[in-house]
RNA sequence: CGGGGCGUAGCGCAGCCUGGUAGCGCACACGGUUCGGGACCGUGGGGUCGGAGGUUCAAAUCCUCUCGCCCCGACCA
């Protein structure tokens, strides 16, 4: 790729995320109406994928799935006080349970809201108080304990501003759940599905992730501490991709949540919840596309390969269309989902665009000449559209699932120089501010910071750049806050986030 | 909640300033020629111009009110 193409792309990229795929009929993603998504079925499929690769592995490591009711009483949300704060403002709240049609003097028919409710509902922002009624009703030993279980669900946040696939208010989302009988073991537990998250990004969505610990500034209401994983999108911004938090017994204590000890004695549980959802496919989208559309790794791909048969005749096209549809079966028998692309009407030229634009990691043409030569010519996505690589059709599929791996791979591989290119040390306070946003293009920052809330505040208002997190890996030397100079323990990342 | 903008065919828009037969591109339907990177020609269907009221011989256009949506800020997975 040309650095004029990346250029172009950087520039053109919040354009081309509104034009491209905020227009659903182009991108066949999703759509925002009055502030909630609409997923279309091709969003939708690489959601599935996502999906099951969480799912998978949240069941491998012992969770169960459940299902919570959508609306929470009122009094449940204020019991865990910093919770209710947290969330308050943003509750869409349910008050009457009826409706009556009234028909006014000019003959029209209105509906008025009938029955209002004693205490009205919550819809859920969020889970942990309807499940922290529930985890006090079924736990009452160490026997019960861990208690390990993830909701899949939608959840609402009436947000203010909603932003296609970051920030919705109504998402979809998986919520866990657990409760432990100490707090080391569900600091593990925060730990463990912090990795799965990051699992996840790095190795199914090719989207390479920093994990840490967010500021209390940062952290969820409700928590003890809340980690997470933060990406690059290609602006340079950051996005929060996933949560876990360490609840400590603050939930415990707010729903009375208790259980007996092989010791005998009464005590509250340790709880943890994690979350991820929809924003994932955003972060996806953000991270790998560009101006001809979507740009999937394999492993999130419904479809890995399109099959483009060039035909002018009836005779051709009866013949290529056979040898597209010997090598769809053994593409299929190799385990990748394929498309023979046989539409009449479609010029291939169009058809390429179609595929390009839906993010196929692979397209395949075969016309006359290929069925001839025993041979197809193969266009990978992720490389240049005029980059064409001649492959024989005996044995293409054993190729093609290699070529699927390559292409994972070398999508994180890209992601990641991407990010390294724009992640800078900075040390002073001038420094920061010129290399946070020099032209446009935004950066995280490596900075030491004094761990006040004061700091970080004042750099916000004057940056508008935030803590994504207190890195848990590499450079832990410790030195003097950027702006203060007053000790720190470890560089910490900033940057302007979605 | 503050500041901007937009509602006209399925989608994207022009027309509004200066009132006078509602248009363009894409998509759709039919016919033909095409087909190795978004085909072309011809024909055709589709609209109570977001809604209500007003001014006028006449309103998409001017005035008033109203509803909805989008963008920027504060808030946020």
């Amino acid at each position: 790729m040309s650095s004029d193409a990346i250029t172009s792309r950087e520039k053109d990229f919040a354009k081309w995320y509104q034009d491209v795929i905020r227009q659903g009929d182009l991108a066949e993603a999703a759509e925002v109406v009055r502030g909630c998504m609409v997923i279309k079925p091709h969003g939708y499929a690489i959601w599935e994928k996502i999906q099951a690769e969480l799912d998978r592995r949240f069941k491998a490591t012992g969770h169960k799935n459940a299902y919570f009711p959508l609306l929470i009483p009122l009094s449940f949300l204020a019991k865990e006080a910093s919770h209710v704060e947290g969330f308050a403002m943003e509750c869409a709240v349910v008050t009457h349970s009826g409706l009556k049609a009234v028909t006014s003097a000019d003959g029209k028919t209105a509906l008025e809201v009938k029955n209002p409710l004693e205490e009205p509902y919550v819809i859920r922002p969020t889970s942990e108080t309807i499940i922290g009624h529930y985890f006090a009703k079924w736990i009452q030993s160490h026997r019960d304990l861990p208690l390990l279980l993830n909701q899949w669900a939608n959840v609402m946040r009436w947000e203010m501003r909603t932003r296609l696939f970051l920030r919705t208010s109504e998402f979809l989302w998986q919520e866990g759940h657990t409760a432990h009988a100490t707090h080391e073991e569900s600091l593990e537990e925060v730990e463990r599905m912090l990795g799965v998250y990051a699992d996840v990004a790095e190795n199914v969505m090719a989207m390479p992730v920093i994990r840490g610990k967010k500021t209390d500034s940062e952290k969820f209401a409700g928590a003890v501490s809340s980690y997470c994983i933060e990406a690059m999108m290609q602006d340079g911004k950051a996005l929060q991709a996933g949560t876990s938090h360490d609840l400590g017994q603050n939930f415990g204590r707010a729903f009375d949540v208790k259980f007996q000890s092989k010791s005998g004695e009464i005590d509250y549980v340790w709880q943890t919840s994690w979350g991820s959802s929809t924003r994932l496919i955003g972060g996806l989208i953000m991270t790998h596309s560009d101006d001809a559309g979507l740009v999937l790794p394999p492993a999130v791909a419904p479809i890995h390969v399109a099959i483009i048969p060039i035909y002018k005749t009836d005779e051709e096209r009866s013949k290529v269309v056979e040898a597209g549809d010997v090598l769809r079966r053994e593409c299929e028998g190799a385990g990748l989902s394929v498309v023979l692309d046989d539409r009449d009407g479609l010029r291939p030229g169009a058809k390429h665009f179609d595929w390009e634009q839906k993010g196929v990691p692979v397209r395949i043409e075969i016309g006359p000449r290929d069925v001839l030569a025993g041979s197809c010519v193969v266009k990978r996505r992720d490389r240049d559209p005029k980059e064409k690589t001649p492959l024989a059709l005996a044995g293409a599929a054993i190729v093609l699932k290699n070529l699927m791996s390559e292409i994972q791979t070398s999508l994180l591989e890209r992601a990641r120089a991407f990010r390294a290119s724009r992640t800078v040390q900075v040390d002073t306070y001038d420094q920061f501010k010129q290399a946070l946003d020099p032209g446009g293009k935004g950066n995280f920052l490596l900075a030491h910071w004094d761990g006040t809330p004061e700091t970080e505040k004042k750099i916000k208002a004057d940056t508008k750049a935030t803590i994504r997190c207190i890195p848990l890996e590499g450079d832990k030397e410790p030195g003097r806050c950027v702006l203060t100079g007053q000790p720190s323990a470890q560089r910490v990342v900033f940057a302007q986030a979605y």
